[in-house]
DNA sequence: CACCTCTGCCACCGTCCTGTCACAATCCCC
DNA sequence: GGGGATTGTGACAGGACGGTGGCAGAGGTG
């Protein structure tokens, strides 16, 4: 949720701001006040986002820019003073994903480090398979629709994505570590029992739609897997 | 997926990132220097999307676009200086399908490529893609003229396009993200929540022609998909 | 310039999720 | 069969999420 943001500026007013306002939005923040210091931090920190005014000293900002990209795509937002700057066009295409003209707005920057970094969130639904045909269980990613036996389910996001990936590795059991990992997120740092809940939950509304039938079964010891009787 | 894309730009370093991001994303690249060789090289290679600078040598941009256009239907991406060298519309009227404006991210001109080719590759359905039939929802694009219910719309030109695009992907859940991108543009800086509110002011339009249907499905923790009863 | 529409954003509120806890039920191995 | 380990489950509170009214600024119109 919370992201951490690297400033590289040698100006104190600046820097004071944008700390003020990011803290305030919930943000961590870094400061780096010359090129080398931003590198340095940078590299130590792995920050989410780089806010990197383009005039710097010790090293240039389009150095330091092009210095980060060989690295790892980080987002970087470019600061700029007037016109004359901008027209060095080759600084931002050196690879800043977007930039400001100082004086920018307060909001309107906000505003940017936001969408920049929404843009740069991984997008985990998208890549997968999205759809999957099990026996009497189809669900589909796109429309997030899931049906069971000819019943259509009603399950909320947590309850799809699990059900989702239970019959990606329809048949495999998955440990309760990996279920965390896969629907929950890499970074989840939480009890392991909330997997068990999750599966209680899904259980019941698969219960609800065929009393009989029951996919979902415990590998004692190990995790859960899911199994249609149609196929293994 | 590896398209190919012709690049038609003077300025070496320009053509030297475009060509680095470009390969690295998989695309085979060509260049031209000037707007002849552009012209001989789109006539020989075929590609399939032109990246074309407005201001150029030998021929301008403008007229090699007009060429272009005479032969084939090629996808064009115009790059222009700062605001002033051309209006938006021109460069679209002139048959670009997106125009940038100098300097540019990498990623928005990434961006935008992908965005070009993928609508560019479904050749046959494009023509009809402005207008959408489902069930008793019925948009035409070209009269601006929308009907639910067999009562016609009073849309804004947000609500208008919102509407469009939900019905463009009639069933699939589209996601906030997905939303601002597709109907306020890919390089919209603002709040997921304009979408919340855009979403409630289409409702409370299409409530107004037909106070039962409620076409427009919330996916908590997802996002808005469109439903018509008759086809899912 | 006054007026109007459109629209982004905020803040509040109700609803729905879900993580956690505590306890019950079950299993497994000795 | 006993006991520890493991899992199922009901309850609950905090909080995430979405609906909504309002407002102000932008932009257009007269």
């Amino acid at each position: 949720m919370s992201a951490r943001i690297l400033i590289v500026d040698d100006e104190p007013p600046i820097v004071d701001v944008l700390v003020y306002n990011l803290k305030r939005a919930n943000y961590e923040v870094l400061v780096a006040r010359d090129g080398q210091e931003a590198l340095d931090v940078a590299q130590r920190e792995q920050p989410d986002l780089i806010i990197l005014d383009l005039m710097l000293p010790v090293l240039d900002g389009l150095e330091v820019c092009r210095a980060l990209r060989r690295q790892r795509d980080i987002p970087i937002i470019m600061l700029t003073a007037r016109d004359g700057e901008i027209d060095r066009v080759v600084g931002l295409e050196m690879g800043a994903d977007d930039y400001v003209v100082k004086p920018f707005s307060v909001r309107e920057l906000m505003a940017r480090v936001k969408s920049v970094l929404r843009r740069a969130a991984p997008r985990p639904p998208e890549s997968m398979a999205n759809s999957v045909q099990a026996g009497s269980l189809s669900i589909d990613a796109a429309r997030h629709e899931a049906r069971w036996r000819s019943t259509d389910l009603d399950l909320t996001a947590l309850e799809f994505d699990l059900l989702l990936t239970l019959a990606q590795h329809r048949g495999q059991v998955l440990s309760r570590e990996q279920m965390l990992e896969l629907v929950w997120g890499y970074d989840y740092y939480g009890d392991l029992r909330t997997v068990d809940a999750a599966i209680k939950r899904l259980r019941a509304k698969l219960r609800q739609a065929d009393s009989d039938a029951a996919p979902i079964v415990t590998v004692r010891g190990v995790g859960y897997k899911l199994v249609t009787p149609e196929q293994g």
